[in-house]
DNA sequence: CGATTTTATGAAAATAAATGCAAAAAACCT
DNA sequence: AGGTTTTTTGCATTTATTTTCATAAAATCG
């Protein structure tokens, strides 16, 4: 049986924690922990510098120099979200990639013919953090891996963007 | 009276050293200012970590979470007046190249849409010693070094190439 | 050149931020 | 529900970064 009493005061949601911040962050300069722990335990949430500090570092919040002398958390720029509306609206579903395979340090992603560089732009975009590069030719993307990312990481997000429904 | 003898082994020119750091930072990935201090050691630059954090702070250089659970400095974004844009004549200065990246003994470089064809030509034409080949697709040139060249010869030689005006 | 002001730097101290570890909470099964 | 696994969190501590303060070096000026 499930709780319907939600006790808000005192919600420790991880994800709606995370939306807090980055509106705050949003709105205002940051300039250290403390302070944005402070604005956090005004609006109800009493958690530590070490979780906040796990908080800013999932939403990979940087700390950056302003001209002014002080210091200020900033958001990353906006993220193309990799919603299921997004991929229903390109090839990604279309069944344009058909295959993905490893050579040594580097990847091979086949595909119909043609699709090659629209299937690698949409690799180069949304896959930033696993994927140094693509070039590609008429049905065939060259990916390099960035080092250090395994074969799953990369066979997984290429499955995420170009995920067929079903 | 001045002093004729200047010491350039030893040399503390902050201007100097603050554009060794950016090559650095553009090139590879730091995570913290320990590691940074240590290459800048190696370059001849014997400052303390104090002086490297204002360093870091003069040049408006954000600490950002990686996903890979790793932190990064990074530049701030290239800001480049349109005036320079015209006064230069080739892409050389124009940053056309965003970012070299290593993976085995591949290199990656990124450039901007379009031009990585050009900055292709560009490498197999200057840095005929240090690279066997290049490919390009639209924006990503993949970069094969001679064997037995170190990755530090390759940034080195980039970084000589391409090298933004100020 | 001296005197004065500005800038740069190091050493040490003060802050700020990240993390190992254990426990609590939540999510997941049968 | 009861047992199991995964995720989240706090505490304590470590690690990292910033800053204060004193001094040295460089630039400025009469």
């Amino acid at each position: 049986m499930h709780d319907y009493c939600h006790n808000y005061t005192k919600m420790k949601n991880k994800k709606y924690r995370l939306t807090v911040i980055s509106e705050i962050l949003r709105l205002q300069v940051i300039g250290n922990q403390e302070e944005l722990l402070e604005l956090l335990k005004e609006r109800g949430f009493d958690i530590t510098q070490a979780t906040l500090s796990r908080d800013l570092k999932a939403l990979k919040v940087a700390k950056t120099p302003l001209s002014n002398g002080t210091y200020k958390y900033v958001l990353p720029p906006q993220i193309k979200p990799i919603s299921d509306k997004l991929a229903s609206q390109n090839f990604t579903s279309h069944g344009a990639v058909l295959s993905l395979d490893f050579s040594g340090q580097l990847a091979i992603v086949k595909t119909k013919p043609g699709y090659a560089s629209a299937i690698a732009w949409d690799i180069d975009n949304r896959a930033t953090d696993e994927v140094l590069g693509t070039i590609a030719g008429d049905d065939t993307v060259l990916l390099i891996p960035r080092e250090g990312v395994s074969r799953e990481e990369i066979m997984k997000v290429i499955n995420i963007i170009f995920q067929e429904r079903n």
